[in-house]
Parts: C-alpha cells; structure tokens; sequence
RNA sequence: GCCCCCGUAGCUCAGAGGAUAGAGCAGCGGUUUCCUAAACCGCGUGCCGCAGGUUCGAGUCCUGCCGGGGGCGCCA
C-alpha cells in the first residue's frame, strides 16, 4: 500500500502525462483541501495555454473517483483535492492489519555502509560523538527498517603516533592500574597525564617515538600492550553505548588499524594512475576544484615527508575497502560539517582513481555543533570538555527528579523502607521507577538533537529538552502511554479492541476523526523521505504532528464512551493505531516509548 | 584573502518554487462531576539579514553585500 499522496500523485501523473510526458503534478499537503496538486501552473505557461482552464481538463481526465470525494480548480489552476471517506478508512484499515504499518520494503534495497560514532582509544568520549552517535543509529534503524542491507562501521581512532605515547604511559603506571583507571572511565586524566609526561619530558618522548616504531613494525610485546588499551577502551564505548541505547556493539568496531596494511598499496596505485605529485616533500593529489588560501591548488596529502601516511590515505583506503570487500552501494559519513571539505576531496581522489565508481554514493551526512546557553560550543562550568556519560547521567537524574515531583503515585516505584539494603533516600523523596527516568531522560537527549535540523548547530537546553509540552520526547511518549492507558481501561472493563482477522474500516465521524486518519496515512512517507534526505528530524516533525492531531481526537471524541458501540470499535482502531505508529516511530529514532507515564 | 554552512516572532525552531509564512516556549486568561491536567482551549506578534535578479508566483533558486560560525599541507 502506499500513503495517500503518493496514490494522488500517481493517478495525476496519469493524467498529466497526457498533455506532456513526465510532467509533476506536484502533490501537496495543503491548508484549503486534505491535499493541492499544483503542477497545471507551470505545465499551463510550458504548453502556452490557459493554467485555469488547463487544470480543469486534466481534472476532467483524471480517474480520481476512487480516492477522491471532491476535486476543485481554485485560484490561478490549485487542483484541491479531498479524499473520500471510504478510501481514508480503507486505508487506515488495511495499515491497522498490516505488521509495518503501511510502511513498504525498497524495491531495490541497497547494501549501505553508515560510518557513525568514531570515539578514541584512550580517550574521553564527549558530546562531539553524541550527535553522530544519535544521528546515525537513527539511520541504521530508519534504512534497516526500509530494507537496505544496513553495515554499521564504527571507525575507531585506534592507531597513530599518539599510542607510542599512550603506551609508554601505560608502562609507566603500571598495567594493572592503568586497566583499572581506563575501564573506571577516567580517559581524561589517563590521556592528559600521558601528555603532559610527554610535553615535560625528554626521555619520555624519545621513548613514545620508539614505541611508535615498535608499534608499526609489529613488535608482539608492543602490539600486547596496544590490544589492552584498545580492549579496556572498547568496553568503555561498550557501556555508554548500552547507557545511550543504540545499536553499537563491539562487532562494528573497524578502527583505523585495520587499513594500515592497505596503505602502501594506496599510494602505489596512486602513483601508478599517475595522480601524486610530490610537494615540500609529501606525495600529494591535487583533485580539481579545491583551493588554498593563495588560490593555490589544495592537496591532499597520503603520505607525509617523513614517510608517514597522513588520515587522508587511511579515509582512502577505507573507501576502497567498503566498496570492493563489503559490496556498499552507499557509504554515509555521519561527520560534523568541519570536515566538509576533506570528506569531498578524498571522494574526489576516490572518483579520480575509479575506486568510487559511477552508481556508487558516498554522501557526508554533516551536522553542527552542539551549543550551551551562551551559544558557544558546550563546555562544562570549568570550561573543559563535556563527558558523554556525564551528560547521559544527568539526563537521566533530571528526568528522574521531574518524574519525582509530578507522576501520578502509581508510576512511583514502591519504596523498599530503611534497612533493606537500598541507598537511603532524601527526606521527602519519592522512589522513582528507573526504567521510566532512562526512558525519558535518554529519549529527551536524542530526541532534542534528532528534531532540529542536522545541518544546523543547536542549543543544548534541559529544561527544553525535557518539557512535557512542544516538539520533545517526552511529549510523544505521554502521548503514546495515554493511548496505552486508554487500553488498560479497556481491557479491565472487559472490551475487546482487536477482534481476529482483518479491521473493519473506521467510520471517520466528525472532523477530528477524520484529521487523525489522513494523519495516519502519511507515516510511510514520512519514514522514507528520513530516508532519502537522511535527516530524521522529518520523521520527529511527522511524529509531533500526529501526535497532536491525536490530542485534539483525544479531547473531542470519546472513545471508550463513544455513542455506539460501532464507534467505539472504530475509536479504538484509530487510537491502537497512534499508539502503534508513535512507538514504532520513536523506536526507528532509537527512543523508547513507555507503556505507562 | 578564498571556500563551506547558517541569518524566519522577544527566545528555541518548522517551513516540498505555490494561495493569508507556522509551531512550541515565555506572557495573559480559561478548562478536571469526563478514557492520564505530565494535557487541552483562547489572546499577540514578523522590513523571512540587506539589495538586485530569474519566475505567472521567491522565506525557498541565482548574484552581490552585511552579520555569525567553521575550514583552508603533512593532527584525525
């Protein structure tokens, strides 16, 4: 089944198609009909002809009978068009029966890499990583759920100069008590001690260089060492991942290691394609279109004048990789914008040396930065760097104290009493279930970063995120769990919802009934435009939209005391069917949506 | 200096070349014998940064400027 406008769409295009080939109907919502077809405009001045009148023939020719229940030229040539009744509740009824909710599998489903993520070894993840984090498990879900065969590629920084550092340091505090302080999660302090040895001592940075040597050239004992930093790190990633909840594990972990190996082989065919050049020393590619600041031509540099491979070489032996060894049609780079331009040369080089070939798609899914209340990039009150898991835990406790001081006493988990073992509570403290403040506290961050537009940087906000009232999770997971409640009731009063086979149709009584079920009807395409346009803050704005449609449903029409049984099953049906579409929503964005609030 | 992104209500943000530019917050006022009031309803706002251009039609596309952010050779 297809949503609504896509069946207007392509019965118009039927009938335009007539008067040109491949003319757009261009298919619109629109605030004077359910939907406007506004394409006889620019097809009327195309063909030289009268829009009004032209409008009125593709009308006359249109075979729309079956969807529409009034069609009307307005203005200059808007075709406004209203859905009939019938054709609302045949569809409602047959997305209710249907697992996917009306939501269709490609038919050409794509293998597609989505690079997301990408923390340090040794190093603090902070809120750079949140927003590719958040924004590419969103996609994984949203393609995974559309069909496409899904590879999640975490590329962990894991190999570099910095480890020669790194490693002399963890000898230096001893293995034991490095693991310890590194699966603590005190990267910070590990990371910085490690530098600060380094920047003060001599001897120690002559040791880091041999270590970095050691390391390259495979040394067992050095790689022993290494494996341990990358192990206790990846553990670490491991438990904010789980804190975070997205779909991260330790399998999709490809770090830059990996591609060591192939980078030799990159600059010889480089240079064997005749693209490097030398320059102050570094073997360069110089792709067409990029400049410096003296308007010079801008390299890209593979490998350094001191024989090193710069990350230009390991991004292009990554490409490389992903399309000839995994077969990716597609690779999203879930990147912040800064990186813009180095992301566009190396797919520039790739084209260059035909390793990125026509039909294949590397697209930088770029995002901005987070912001605090000042508008500068978030930092914490001592100006340093805000710890990922910081944030989540505040997240959490914040939604937890709100919880605390509104829900209703039956969301509150039972209190054990002093002396069982709990941790004493303040007085006045209420026990709160900690699943819910997970649920909220986790939902809210992800939700504030997903619904505001990726390209833009955005405002780090508590108070904000965690409102019960405009565009937030908590306002859709409220909106969902009242749904549920409404079914509770149901069920304690002895009503069956879903009777077997498949749904009668609705009966779309009044208008708020009727706002429901054409908002409804636009969830498949609300989840394959995410898709196209990688940007899941369509899917937020689809979902905050049917949520308060079914808010003003929820205020004007009763459901469980619905005049008629009839209407009833009917209210029913179209409320389960919210329900449905909420959490399967929030569930593509990574959000929970709780039974009960 | 060059390149990229962004400028929409007091604030945070939506806006698919189409009709009168929309939400939420904040402010004021109302709604609970009623399925979760963590909700809902009502009330006001706009030189869509500025100036040109393309178009039947521009917040949206093009050019220039102004303002903010970012990038611009061996860090990733």
């Amino acid at each position: 089944m297809a949503g609504a406008r896509v069946a207007l769409q392509t019965r118009l295009e039927a009938a335009f198609s007539t008067f040109e080939p491949d003319a757009d109907p261009l298919v619109r919502p629109s605030a004077h009909a359910d939907y406007q077809a506004n394409g006889a405009l620019p097809l009327a001045k195309r063909l030289g002809r009268d829009p009004r009148e032209l409008a009125c023939e593709i009308v006359g020719s249109a075979s729309l009978d079956d969807l529409c229940e009034r069609v009307e030229v307005s203005g200059p040539g808007f075709v406004n068009l209203w859905l009939s009744d019938a054709f609302l509740a045949g569809s409602v009824a047959s997305m209710a029966g249907d697992e996917r909710l009306g939501v269709a599998t490609r038919a050409d489903p794509a293998r597609t890499v989505v690079d997301y993520s990408a923390p340090n070894v040794a190093k603090e993840m902070h809120v750079g990583h949140l927003r590719s984090t958040i924004i590419g498990d969103a996609l994984c879900r949203v393609l995974a759920f559309l069909g496409d065969e899904v590879l999640r590629e975490n590329h962990v920084g894991d190999w570099g100069t910095p480890f020669g550092m790194l490693i002399e340091h963890l000898l230096d505090v001893g293995e034991h008590e490095a693991a310890d302080e590194l699966s603590v999660g005190d990267l910070d302090r590990f990371y910085r001690a490690a530098r600060a040895s380094f920047d003060a001592d001599e001897a120690f940075r002559a040791r880091s260089r041999r270590r970095v040597v050691l390391l390259q050239s495979g040394d067992e004992e050095t790689r022993r060492l290494w494996r341990l930093l990358v192990a206790e790190s990846t553990r670490y990633f491991d438990e904010v991942y789980a804190k975070l909840g997205v779909l991260l594990t330790p399998d999709d972990i490809v770090g830059e290691s990996f591609y060591n190996p192939m980078l030799q082989g990159v600059v010889d065919d480089l240079d064997a394609l005749g693209l490097l050049r030398d320059s102050e020393g570094a073997r360069c590619v110089f792709p067409p279109g990029f400049t410096n600041r003296e308007g010079e031509p801008l390299p890209l540099i593979v490998q350094k004048s001191d024989g090193g491979f710069g990350y230009a070489a390991t991004d292009l032996a990554c490409i490389r990789d992903r399309i000839e060894r995994l077969g990716a049609r597609r690779i999203l780079y879930v990147v912040g914008s800064p990186q813009a331009q180095h992301l566009e040369m190396c797919f520039a080089v790739a084209r260059m040396a035909g390793w990125l070939p026509e039909g294949v798609e590397a697209v930088h899914v770029a995002f901005g930065s987070v912001l605090g209340a000042d508008h500068k990039m978030l930092r914490s009150r001592a100006g340093a760097t805000v710890k990922l898991v910081d944030l989540l835990d505040e997240a959490v406790e914040r939604a937890r104290s709100a919880i605390a001081e509104r829900a209703r006493p039956e969301v509150l988990a039972p209190t054990g009493g002093p002396g069982l073992g709990g941790a004493p509570q303040a007085a006045g403290a209420r026990a709160v279930d900690a699943h819910l403040s997970r649920a909220l506290g986790i939902g809210a961050v992800k939700y504030a970063d997903l619904s505001s537009d990726r390209t833009r940087d955005y405002v780090f906000d508590w108070d904000r995120m965690l409102s019960f009232d405009g565009n937030t999770a908590p306002y859709l997971q409220y909106a969902h769990a009242r749904i549920r409640s409404v079914f509770r009731r149901a069920a304690a009063d002895g009503l069956q919802d879903r009777p077997g086979g498949p749904a009668a149709p609705p009966l779309l009584e009044g208008p708020a009934d009727r706002a429901l079920a054409l908002a409804l009807l636009g969830f498949e395409e609300a989840v394959t435009d995410t898709a196209e346009s990688c940007a899941p803050s369509r899917l937020c704005a689809y979902l905050y939209d049917l949520a308060t449609t079914f808010t003003g449903f929820y205020e004007k029409s009763p459901i469980l005391r619905a005049p008629s049984a009839e209407l009833r099953r009917s209210r029913l049906l179209l409320a389960r069917l919210s329900a449905d579409v909420l959490a399967l929503g929030l569930d593509l964005l990574g959000i929970e949506a709780p039974e009960e609030m």
